[in-house]
DNA sequence: CCAATATAATTGTATATACAATTATTGTTT
DNA sequence: AAACAATAATTGTATATACAATTATATTGG
């Protein structure tokens, strides 16, 4: 569905990036709010489980909170608030850092591997098989967005 | 910038698709900060800005909460608080609806209209210019986002 | 070595958001 | 018309987020 018809905009916009802006912050919040209701039975918000599927990837190993900052789609997250409440779940642990006692090494536990393996076989990760797109369109805009970020 | 060096992935995506979803949800992310930057000077939050901007609209006639909730972006804000703040700032009125009196009318005021028009003085809506894309792309990405939503 | 600076994480606080419950009014059914 | 359901907006409350200030530790330059 055009998005001047999902927001009700009768006049058209400036220009093709004028629009473009205002569709990709339309299909984020399109997109978040399909996965904010996928993860619901799962007790998980979408940057908690940003941050189990970035720790899974360095399991058995440990990331810091700033690289696991830096690794998070939205960077604007307090990521010591969101580790205290997978801690609290016993998802993850948080233990001091061997070399540096500024720091802290989380790592995801078994229950927490076990939560995303759950997770990933109600087929909600890959299950992008909603969106109408092929792969070929796909691959395209991901081009063309990675190129427009400068 | 790739997505992936972005978030400093290392294992490739499953697939298209997959990449996609993240990287909307990255790119979205990364045009809100740079237009709660801009907007900060002006002391509006990118919601607040798109309610003005809706009613700009109409202007001079009113919307109510609800014309108002089903044409913005982010479908999921609180309009009655949103509008709270724009009546202290007197960039909105709110007044009983004259034929439905669960319902209000609200209206942008002069000043606010002024607002808008010396934020897009500042070239700030027409503005996207620095998105390193050219119209014809933006055509494209913008139909298969329309479309890719079902 | 010591003072100054930088860095990593946490905490405080104000604001924003999500979601359910509530209030007031209107529409519908018998 | 009375009872019931539907609708529009507001409010309560818990949680999340943004951003600055703080604490603890590490690094650097004189």
């Amino acid at each position: 569905m055009k998005l001047e018809a999902e927001i009700k905009q009768t006049k058209p916009f400036k220009s093709e990036k004028q629009k473009l802006i205002l569709n990709i912050s339309f299909t984020h919040s399109w997109l978040n709010s399909i996965l904010v209701e996928r993860l619901k039975p799962f007790d998980l918000s979408p940057q908690q489980f940003n941050v189990l599927k970035i720790l899974k990837g360095k399991h058995p190993e440990s990331y810091s909170n700033q690289e696991i900052a830096c690794r998070m789609i939205d960077k604007s997250s307090n990521v010591t608030r969101l580790v205290d409440k997978l801690v609290l779940k016993k998802l993850v642990n948080r233990v001091e850092h061997s070399s540096d006692r500024r720091a802290v090494s989380i790592t995801i536990t078994a229950k927490g591997a076990d939560l995303l393996a759950e997770i990933d076989q109600f087929n909600l990760e890959q299950g992008s098989s909603f969106l109408n797109i092929d792969e070929a369109k796909a691959k395209i805009i991901n081009e063309w967005l990675d190129d427009m970020r400068t």
